[in-house]
DNA sequence: ACCATCAATATTGCATTCAATTTTTGATTC
DNA sequence: GAATCAAAAATTGAATGCAATATTGATGGT
């Protein structure tokens, strides 16, 4: 067994600066441990279902269990962590189901997003996209995935951003964070066939938003998503195939 | 010194049922703990951007710090308190903008719960709904303001249960919390020449769900909510301006 | 061999304790 | 009488302790 003995401030001070590369005034250990946390988890670290080692990650962040403990409360309600009583907490595992739930949901918040941002936007910030646009092009032509799906990203972003909505902009980053681990779990990639097709939809994307026509790239917006479900629904199905990993949350013990 | 007075389980129970998003059989004190503080703070007991007492709380739920601190993080994750590094916790004030960006989500999910209502409702809900409309018409007819509130609330929930999304539900009822403590802060009351306008819309409303026009409804519902936002930041700016309290979450001590 | 049973062990949930702040109080000075 | 400041008290953030609950592993019966 181990010995506890009292620590002395400075002992702690040191285990607290442990791989802390940034001298941010974060100042309470829950905040700290909480996104710590979740980059731990959206980053893949824990497989899908896996168990979340409550001592082991405690000792990992140099800290006791209660930061931990809240911060797992937190994930929870935010949809990426599981609470079993009495039985821990476990990686959300998402079923082709939730997965269809969270890509309608983010459809809806982009929809919003284009609809406020037709509102919002500067000339300045819709060049901004547009060169966005032409880069992403480019490496469309070039058969770029990774550095298409980059730039796809940063433009969905740049639009949620023009919407002048913090609180908007809040949700989406973690409706987004939830999606994430799903990318980070596999190579998730758009078909081939349906590429062509994105980018054509991001050319009326960029044209509505030039117009401010904010109904019109409300629909779009949703509809663009429900093209990513598809591909992202496909993506799980087939990686579940693959592995025998269940795609349901139904967990009849 | 301490005088913990144990809740018998009956009582407990009684309260849980409450709560909206988690209906299971809630074995921890955590989720009891959350759903009870959740309600209590939203139905107005502490006052905006006052102190909420920890020991104080503790002592009323009948339980230690611990999970009352956890159930704190959360509701702060929320959006429902601030937590001030080793100042406690505070009930969010909401500002004019903070208003402003939570109606805009609203009528950003509502949008999306139309659309997707349209794409999934059966013939028998519509008929629940279209009964709803009638009575709420009546209520219109009466002048009676609180009955007819009751049954519009109920009317745009049902239209988010139609849209088969638990996690758009879920998201929903955390933002409906949110705006729910300022009808509870004061006579909450749409402007009497705006009553008939709304009355209007809700025919709109019903119409195009009828024909199941996904996205016309949903334009509907965000400029339906838009008009709501326009009367909730009046109403924050009149009583603000009567009670003399700032409406700005700019705290300058 | 296979499965049930039960003790040993580990983990969880919450209470309690402790150090570090912050807030309050009360004396003291101008 | 108002302003200032130090000591006391209260409050907070986090660590540790402990009972209750799961999990594991050994044992014995079929």
């Amino acid at each position: 067994m181990k010995t506890m003995i009292p620590i002395d401030p400075a002992s702690t001070q040191a285990v607290t600066s442990l791989g802390r590369e940034q001298p941010r005034d974060e100042l309470s250990l829950h905040g700290e441990t909480l996104a710590r946390l979740r980059d731990y988890i959206v980053e893949g670290n824990i497989p899908d279902g896996g168990r979340i080692p409550e001592r082991q990650l405690c000792e990992m962040f140099g800290i006791s269990r209660t930061p931990l403990r809240e911060a797992l409360k937190v994930l929870a309600s935010e949809g990426l962590v599981d609470l079993l009583p009495n039985r821990g907490a476990r990686v959300r595992q998402l079923s082709e189901q939730d997965l269809r739930e969270l890509f309608d949901v983010m459809g809806g918040l982009e929809a919003l997003a284009g609809r406020l941002a037709c509102e919002n936007i500067t000339d300045h910030e819709i060049a901004d996209i547009e060169r966005l646009h032409y880069e992403m092009y480019g490496y469309y032509l070039h058969r770029d995935m990774p550095g298409y799906f980059r730039v796809n990203q940063l433009i969905h972003q740049k639009i949620v951003e023009a919407s002048r909505n913090a609180t908007l902009l809040a949700t989406y980053g973690s409706f987004a964070g939830r999606i994430r681990r799903i990318r980070y779990s596999a190579n998730f990639a758009r078909k081939r066939e349906r590429w062509g097709e994105a980018m054509r939809e991001h050319e009326t994307i960029l044209d509505a938003l030039r117009r401010r026509a904010g109904d019109e790239l409300s629909d779009i917006l949703f509809r663009h998503l429900r093209q990513k479900r598809a591909a992202a629904v496909e993506h799980l199905s087939e990686g579940a195939a693959a592995t025998g990993a269940p795609t349901s949350t139904s967990s009849t013990p």
